[in-house]
DNA sequence: ATCTAAAATATGTCCTACATATAAAATTAA
DNA sequence: TTAATTTTATATGTAGGACATATTTTAGAT
């Protein structure tokens, strides 16, 4: 299907230059034209509904039609790319395409970027996430996963580094925990966890250099496999609560 | 802080055009100048720690320094501040800002831009996160939110609408899960509740065409706030988690 | 009919010019 | 001298034209 007939779309846009304030106060920040084409092509990839493959005007046409030039609809354009919605060919044009959640998230998911209290939010979130996957991780376990996850466990019980450094436990218990994500057959909820560690490792050596308390909790890795293996979701659930205190005990 | 010394961030960028391909075989996807050159900025913020605030230098230097023309420049940098990465004014030029995490999600959680895995994942998501949320529930939770809630919950329990229309119960439904977001005092948590809305409005109106059975865990609305009132973290957990069983047992 | 070469086309990139807002400097008024 | 006002300088915002590049389609040759 090819997308034809944007005359809603284009509707008075090419008239309307300015943001219209009829009787309200002037705005703080006025939006700039890239920011209102990028609104108004969204509208209309979200009112009509197209399947992924569709293929939409041409630069040119847009451009002509929405009353701007080539340069704002091609900004506009690009950041729709970044975000998935939309893909490009040379000489084909451009397609509709299922965008990723994530595809903000991944670029700015650095401790060097983000602000304290973002970092707290999304800490908070990871605690979250753990102690609610239960759920998920027995509804989609299988024996090789626990054997896997036993491995990496054993392997982190034989590191005699483990006991003096502490950046060879960090790396055991990301693994770990990884490993839990990754078993969660949730796509997005695992690559949302592997984007998530370099501010997990900020916030956790910030705890470790504060506190310097690295105390663990009463549930080690190796109860919360057992678990796994034999428990149920909801005996997991408390003990990988109970895994996480001393990170909950931290929160107020 | 004034951003100076760009030296290390335009390294031999203007020479090489074209990506470097020593001896391997060509990628399937040329990256483009404009992630190129976005993603050579990010770099450099990141491993620059720059302070929220900091000025960047001026387009058309970056322009020169870089090897690129403006427009190229100008493409990338409309992406980061659409990431909130940076902001501009007028005549001051460029700032560094901090980033907001959710800003990319909020374009395009919409169930018409998103692909059916992406909706069952986010699904999934959530169901995650209302389990795991309780410990931040009780951190948090004062007197007047536990009012609040019963005021919605009672609310609810004396709509006549509710037995008969499923959008009500819907609206029921979803104020009161906002709430508990509201609640958790996470605002990360709480602006992605919120841009959900759609995607869970979506779900939710697929699972009740399908099934035809909208039948709710034992566990009711207002059994979660007595819980929340005066239970413990952990039973408010299972109370939880008892009453998203409908959703938990579509799960496979 | 098959392979090959040329043309057509939409995106990618570059360039120049001007508009616009506003901080900073210069000027005038009190 | 100080305060208010006007002017100027500057960096982003927008416009429009030109060419490069890749790839599909078409035309042509074997």
């Amino acid at each position: 299907m090819n997308v034809l007939s944007f005359q809603c779309f284009y509707q008075k846009f090419a008239t309307n230059y300015h943001i219209a304030m009829s009787s309200k106060i002037k705005p703080i920040k006025s939006v700039s034209l890239v920011e209102q084409v990028e609104q108004r092509i969204l509208e209309f990839l979200k009112e009509n509904r197209f399947k992924s493959g569709d293929s939409l005007p041409g630069e040119i046409e847009l451009a002509e039609n929405l009353g701007v030039s080539r340069n704002i609809v091609r900004e506009s354009l690009s950041r729709l790319r970044m975000l998935g919605v939309v893909e490009s060919k040379k000489r084909k044009g451009m397609f509709i395409a299922e965008p990723d959640i994530l595809s903000g998230i991944e670029r700015i998911m650095d401790p060097d970027l983000l602000g304290e209290e973002a970092m707290q939010h999304i800490f908070e979130l990871r605690l979250v996430l753990e102690v609610g996957m239960s759920e998920l991780l027995f509804i989609r376990k299988n024996d090789s996963d626990v054997d896997n996850l036993q491995e990496i466990v054993d392997r982190e019980a034989n590191d005699p580094l483990c006991k003096t450094d502490l950046q060879t436990r960090l790396a055991h218990e990301i693994e770990f925990h990884s490993y839990l994500y990754k078993m969660s057959g949730n796509g997005t909820l695992n690559r949302f966890q592997s984007m998530l560690l370099p501010v997990f490792h900020y916030m956790m050596q910030q705890e470790s250099k504060s506190a310097a308390q690295p105390k663990r909790g009463s549930i080690s890795h190796n109860d919360l496999v057992e678990t796994l293996r034999s428990g149920t979701a909801y005996e997991f659930r408390e003990n990988m609560r109970n895994h996480l205190t001393p990170h909950f005990s931290k929160l107020s």
